[in-house]
DNA sequence: TGTACATCAGTGAACGCGCGTTCACTGATGTAC
DNA sequence: TGTACATCAGTGAACGCGCGTTCACTGATGTAC
């Protein structure tokens, strides 16, 4: 197993992804790979054996974000739901669920957005969200009513950016409301609009 | 007027913040002083006299982005209009114009966003955010029907830090209907929630 | 079961390059007389 | 109006430090016999 005591190569590999995440969201994109390879009690030249570059580094833990991502919108979608808008019911969810929730795959949003400025990952991140974009339009629902739901709830879970706080009461009663509207579209399609 | 002929030293101050911006836009934040400077026509000891390190300069173009972003809602604040909710209108206004506009402060979001992994930085642009924030808060408009507004806004206005495209007409509708909603927030207010 | 050898999973020192910062110098404009 | 001097707005070479990458080495585990 080499030098290392108790744990496997796989278990390193991993703490070394969720160090980089740890450190590069605290430290920003150029963080250090000591700082990371510290954080996950390994040496420089450790982090070097399991990822040969900082860019196939980067690279990876941005593939295991999105993966945690679309692992945290799966893991909502209800079971005993087939009606249209399922799958935006549980982006819904996953954007909106309390910021303190232990789930990683939320925090890692911010994140994940702040990788984006290296172009390599720039493009990772447009591919999948077009598919996912592709899946949300084919939900079944009318076209302005999934563009209003995602957008708010985009738009919620954007805030931590910009240093907003999205505690209040109001988020919990925004979230019911968008969900309520995909399972009724026709209370925004009969709205009298003038 | 000093070495460089043709333009006043503020103008070379002004042409450094610019190209400071659209150089951290397309290399990200650990873009060199030594590109922006070229960028703008000036040597780096050229910009390292106009301001005294590269945190300084950054410091700087966070400040007169976000006093731009300020002045473009402030721009799109209707004069005829002072019913509720007017500040509200102008924000969803300059959050959703056209992304070709050709208003550089549109343009910025995504750049400050890019910035706010510099812990000084996020501290400047949080204060700014509340500061807003509580200015829409006391816009008039029932407080739910704010948070909608705003966090749909907010959504569209981010979509492009994910690659995705927001010049579908149903973007368009999305700008009325909002609009609309915050003229008449009985619209949303009285919708028979089950 | 013991021994020899290979491999795996690292260590840590050294290197070299890029970049922020410093510094000595400079040429055009402004001002005093 | 011409001359001397100060200042302003830069230039560009040099320095030094941090960080990504390379490399020679190492100790624990696995395998053959």
């Amino acid at each position: 197993m080499g030098r290392t005591a108790g744990r496997s190569p796989a278990d390193t590999r991993r703490a070394l992804l969720d160090a980089a995440g740890e450190v590069i969201r605290n430290r920003g994109v150029n963080a250090s790979l000591d700082d990371i390879a510290r954080h996950a009690g390994v040496s420089k030249g450790g982090l070097l054996y399991h990822f040969a570059s900082k860019d196939e580094l980067i690279q990876e833990l941005v593939r295991s974000l999105l993966e945690a991502f679309r692992a945290d919108i799966d893991s909502r979608l209800d079971p005993s739901d087939d009606a249209p808008g399922r799958l935006t019911r549980a982006y819904v969810r996953a954007l909106l669920a309390p910021l303190d929730d232990e789930v990683a795959a939320r925090k890692s949003i911010a994140l994940i957005a702040l990788l984006t400025t290296i172009p390599t990952v720039a493009a990772l991140v447009t591919a999948d969200t077009d598919k996912l974009n592709a899946e949300l339009y084919a939900d079944g629902l009318p076209r302005d009513v999934m563009t209003l739901v995602t957008a708010a709830a985009d738009g919620v879970s954007s805030a931590p950016l910009w240093g907003a706080s999205v505690r209040g009461p109001e988020f919990r009663t925004l979230e019911h409301r968008l969900i309520q509207l995909t399972r009724q579209p026709d209370l925004w399609e009969s709205i009298p609009w003038s």
